[in-house]
DNA sequence: GCAGATGTACTTTTT
DNA sequence: GTACATCTGC
């Protein structure tokens, strides 16, 4: 391999590329070149001698783990795909598939989603035979992530919960189980668990990834980071990355604990600060440190701007909501007119409510745009409906996947017959699939429900051998062919769009034979649209973190949007809060824009706000 | 058991 | 203004 060039980089990012044994935390500021340091340092380490394979990349979100994965690509050449780069989960997903047998679970486990978990915890509160209300299903779903996610036990949590939870949480944990699946949390936990039960496990692991270096390091959470401490092995050579000033998961249980107590865990680290911001201009860099200098919470920093000058972040207050996306895209519109380009801008909101507005406006400009997150491709209904057969194919005690389908398209087993089903399984100890046929004997299902019950065994059965022979696309076609999906959706009034997106999701896997792992991805991920047109980007302010744009629009900078009315309780909160918009505006190469509007729909009203008092602290 | 109608209560951010 | 839950009549 041919020696690096290293005159691109500053002497603290060299220093950082160049400290390759023992414990390294970088403190990364907003647009100091993170990414660049990260990837030579891997590149560094290889050239002096260490296996490729020997190193593990973890990152936060998918798309930080691709680009990741791109960038190594792109400087280290092939040998760049031995590294393990990818997320937290999608690592925990791999261990588990080693050694899943270890608290007996199959290879073949299946992966929950939200949405599973929050079904499942629906059915597990009917039948404890406990009062359901409104979100109580989703609320025990999300205190019971929360719990693995932040490693406490759940009475910790259970205030303000009409019963107690403990017993919901502990069928719960036992349906998962019989159903031979994970849900996220537990790809964390798990493998935690494994090693320190089995200490040689530990030591495996710890042998096969001598180095370690995590991005975004202030958003991990707490099992994360006892998950890290099992991995990394008596050499300590573990790197981390990150900035306490963009740590904006704090909701899903982060800790930006974890890197401001690095130096305690590793009193031998080493600590780099990275402060020069190549990104943005002076001005705009000013506006964002003097926003964010009202944090109390924060590691010292002097986040320095390279470009000097420029122009800086333009404050606009409308009169309502459709006036201010107008004048987005009226902007916008002469902004391409000046010869920039549609990927060189970014629009971003607090929540997805907000794109609608905006998505309109537009669409009414002709202005090309793609949104990122909302609704995703996975989560569409007709998608759910194909991945759920998939899954029965690969487990066939994936339960969840079963509600989901057997009677998708309507085959006569409605809710009565579908609960005596899982009953009379769990009764005697066997999968839902595989009881109908004894279901039907001892009369478990009668007349429509039988019928239909056989029916969906067979299509079952079908594609079960079909899955040995075909390729994954025509698979799906098949799928959706023979369980009478195609015929169904034919009938209904967007049915053709639906079956449009299931032709893609056909399409997407072609020459795939590996179901089992096709199954992993899309679980732990969504398929994000990525034609690479040029396009302007519409998006959260959560999924803008790690990007760059030259002109950046941040939309509602109102009480109760931005910050949001759910976080003001706690200063806590709104310093979260006032990091979220820090993040967004220091995406800005070239100039950003606020903007805030009197008048705005919500639910259907029209609502009075106030602006952000964010805008004030900005100042002019 | 099902489809359509009517009512309701809600909207944070994601792996 | 929408996703859901419940109700109604077949």
């Amino acid at each position: 391999m041919q020696p690096l060039s290293l005159e691109s980089l500053n002497s603290a990012q060299r220093q950082a590329v160049n400290y390759l044994q023992g414990p390294l935390l970088i403190f990364a500021g907003a647009g100091s070149g993170k990414t660049r340091v990260i990837v030579h340092r891997v590149a560094n380490l290889i050239a002096a001698g260490v296996n490729p394979a020997e190193i593990l990349c973890l990152t936060f979100t998918n798309k930080a783990a691709s680009e990741m994965r791109q960038r190594l690509q792109a400087i280290i050449g092939p040998e760049a795909g031995h590294i393990w780069a990818g997320t937290f989960h999608s690592f925990g997903a791999w261990f588990l598939r080693h050694e899943a047998q270890r608290l007996d679970y199959p290879r073949s486990f299946v992966i929950y989603d939200a949405a599973d978990q929050k079904s499942l915890m629906g059915k597990c509160i009917n039948d404890l035979k406990l009062k359901r209300e409104k979100g109580l299903d989703s609320t025990l779903a999300w205190l019971n992530s929360l719990s693995k996610d932040t490693s406490c036990q759940v009475e910790y949590l259970k205030h303000e919960l009409p019963f107690d939870p403990r017993p919901v949480i502990e069928l719960y944990e036992k349906r998962l189980r019989e159903y031979s699946a994970f849900d996220f949390g537990d790809l964390l936990t798990k493998p935690c668990r494994i090693m320190q039960d089995n200490p040689e496990v530990a030591a495996k692991y710890q042998r096969m990834f001598r180095y370690i270096l995590v991005d975004e390091y202030q958003d991990t959470n707490l099992a994360q980071y006892d998950f890290l401490m099992q991995l990394v092995g008596s050499e300590h050579n573990l790197c981390v990355v990150g900035d306490d000033d963009q740590s904006i998961y704090g909701w899903r249980g982060a800790d930006v604990g974890n890197i401001l107590r690095f130096k305690d865990d590793f009193p031998e680290a080493e600590v780099i600060v990275l402060e020069h911001n190549y990104r943005s201009t002076e001005s705009i860099l000013k506006a964002a440190s003097t926003l964010i200098a009202n944090n109390s919470k924060r590691a010292p920093k002097n986040l320095r701007a390279v470009n000097l000058g420029g122009e800086g972040v333009r404050v606009d207050e409308f009169r309502d909501d459709g006036d201010e996306a107008a004048h987005v895209a009226w902007r916008i519109g002469k902004l391409l007119d000046d010869g920039a380009s549609p990927a060189d801008i970014g629009v971003f909101y607090r929540v997805n409510a907000l794109s609608r507005q905006i998505e309109e406006a537009f669409v009414r400009a002709r202005i090309p745009y793609a949104v990122f997150g909302g609704l995703r491709f996975y989560e569409r209904r007709e998608i759910k409906d194909v991945i759920a057969y998939l899954r029965m194919i690969v487990n066939p005690r994936d339960t969840e996947a079963l509600k989901r389908v057997i009677n998708t398209p309507v085959r006569g087993i409605g809710e009565k017959s579908l609960a005596a089903l899982v009953d009379y399984a769990e009764f005697a100890g066997i999968p839902a699939l595989a009881a109908i046929p004894e279901a039907i004997t001892a009369k478990v299902l009668k007349g429509k429900a039988a019928v239909g019950a056989a029916e969906f065994l067979s299509v079952m059965g079908q594609l079960k051998t079909l899955a040995g022979t075909v390729d994954l696309a025509e698979l799906i076609e098949q799928t959706a062919r023979l369980s009478g999906l195609k015929e169904a959706l034919k009938a209904e009034i967007d049915g053709q769009d639906r079956l449009t997106n299931i032709r893609e999701l056909a399409v997407s896997a072609e020459g795939v034979h590996d179901l089992e792992r096709w199954l992993e991805e899309k679980a732990l991920m969504n398929p994000v649209d990525d034609e690479p047109g040029e396009k302007v980007s519409v998006m959260t302010l959560h999924m803008s973190k790690g990007l760059e744009f030259d002109y950046v629009f941040i939309l509602g900078l109102e009480e109760g949007i931005l910050p949001h009315s759910r976080s003001l309780e706690t200063t806590e909160d709104i310093e979260e809060e006032r990091r979220l918009l820090y993040v967004g505006i220091t995406r800005a190469r070239k100039r950003a824009y606020l903007s805030w509007a009197r008048v705005r729909a919500m639910y259907g009203r029209e609502i009075y706000q106030i602006p952000s008092g964010f805008l004030n602290e900005i100042g002019d």
